[in-house]
DNA sequence: GCAAAAGTGTTGTCCTTACACCCATGC
DNA sequence: GCATGGGTGTAAGGACAACACTTTTGC
């Protein structure tokens, strides 16, 4: 926007100089957030450090930074992403921001919050400071600032999400087993699905490129290996007809 | 959030006086933009006003202003609302912040879209400066700032939850009928419905109260008026199970 | 040979879609 | 009586859910 409610009178003229308008304007400090998810062990974790505020002494906070001038909120973010992880090409998409006047001991800085999906065996923590680690969400508590709050916000979002869109496999290795996707499902999703349906399911929507490879290693009947059909999703997004409440 | 990457060093020390650490943040204005939506003539339509900066003369921008100090980002939407539609207790929900670096004539300013749906025989236009007017969505065109991809931002963001959530109701009278409830779909949607099963579909929901009214002059057999059972709605909210891509 | 997970088909149910006729009102 | 939209049911097809046994590997 840019007009000021109280400044409006019945004929007021145009405005020409729109700089000296914006340097009016009240200003706020902005953050980003990241919560960057990853998946290992059957769990979906996400990447926090230990906050080095004294007053949230042993409390972890996600990975965030001061938005710069001229910087976009996506480029913000995405610095953050590889400065920590040294990963480019990673998923990451905004959530939402957040604006409590309070929720920074500091005074008021808004964030505005992403979440990110990557492969947690594709990268090397950049940083080791802080105790910099991959905390598993389900057991996720006492985080610094709002951080709990953005973090159960994004992994709303990515419940949601990836029941719409196939974002999973940014979490998986290039190549993965059938049984790996599932357990990916049922750990984000909280519940236990079906094998054969979950397996017919991703067959008739024929995302999954067979390689010819099988599992090494498994103590067990090794399983076949997919890639993911990157071209063939981008070709065929959902089209978004159907009431369905 | 809340750390500065480049600040990091192996042993720092905790930071204790975090005024200081937030005073020396870089601060950008910040503003609110709302798509204000309502229905009318089977259309959908949105609020819009005539920007005042010169540069823009002619071209319509949304209802938008800054967000002041202390001040939640939904209050400032909320706020921008009342004061030009008088309404309260309307719908509002946080679309998404758009940050490009010359998305303003005057400099660096970011703003956070909401979008906001409300009945428009249900108000009076508070202001009638800068022609301030209802304009059907699928004609507008040169509009100030980034307004019109906040404004398609915010339609497909409407076409999206309107299939997940009954939010159609927020943009009709308190009593309606189903004809009128189809024409908002098909208006927000863009396609034509099949009556029969527009009707049993609501039906099977169970979320209209029938409350014995029949339309008044119409030139034709009058239809059933409805009211929507907010209540029930409240009480049975979508469970998210089921991937569907 | 035993443990552990891979792989595979069928059936019933439900939801969605497509489709046509009579009814009530205003004029 | 005619024009306009209101109101209703059924049948076919597709998607989803439930369910058990055989196979392959490591040990």
């Amino acid at each position: 926007m840019k007009k000021n409610i109280q400044q409006e009178k019945p004929h007021e003229h145009l405005i020409k100089d729109a700089k000296k308008l914006v340097l009016a304007y009240p200003k706020v400090p902005l953050t980003v957030d990241c919560a960057i998810f990853g998946f290992e062990e059957s769990q979906l974790k996400v990447l926090v450090i230990k906050s080095d505020l004294e007053m949230y002494d042993g409390h972890y906070s996600l990975l965030g930074d001061i938005v710069q001038d001229n910087e976009e909120l996506d480029e913000a973010a995405y610095r953050v992403l590889k400065a920590r992880t040294g990963m480019n090409d990673v998923f990451l998409d905004q959530v939402r921001a957040f604006s409590h006047p309070a929720r920074h001991p500091g005074g008021r800085v808004i964030t505005v919050a992403y979440c990110s999906l990557l492969n947690i065996n594709h990268h090397q923590l950049k940083i080791h400071d802080n105790e910099l680690n991959w905390h598993s969400v389900s057991t996720l508590k006492d985080m610094a600032f709002d951080h709990k709050e953005i973090v159960d916000e994004c992994y709303s979002w990515l419940q949601k999400r990836i029941q719409e869109h196939p974002l999973g496999f940014n979490l998986l290795p290039e190549k993965f087993s059938l049984r790996e996707l599932q357990n990916l499902y049922e750990a984000i999703l909280g519940v236990s699905l079906d094998r054969r349906n979950f397996r017919k399911k991703f067959a008739s929507m024929d995302l999954l490129i067979d390689i010819n490879e099988m599992e090494q290693d498994v103590p067990h009947r090794p399983g076949k290996l997919y890639k993911f059909n990157f071209e063939k999703y981008e070709t065929s997004k959902r089209k978004w007809i159907g009431i369905d409440f």
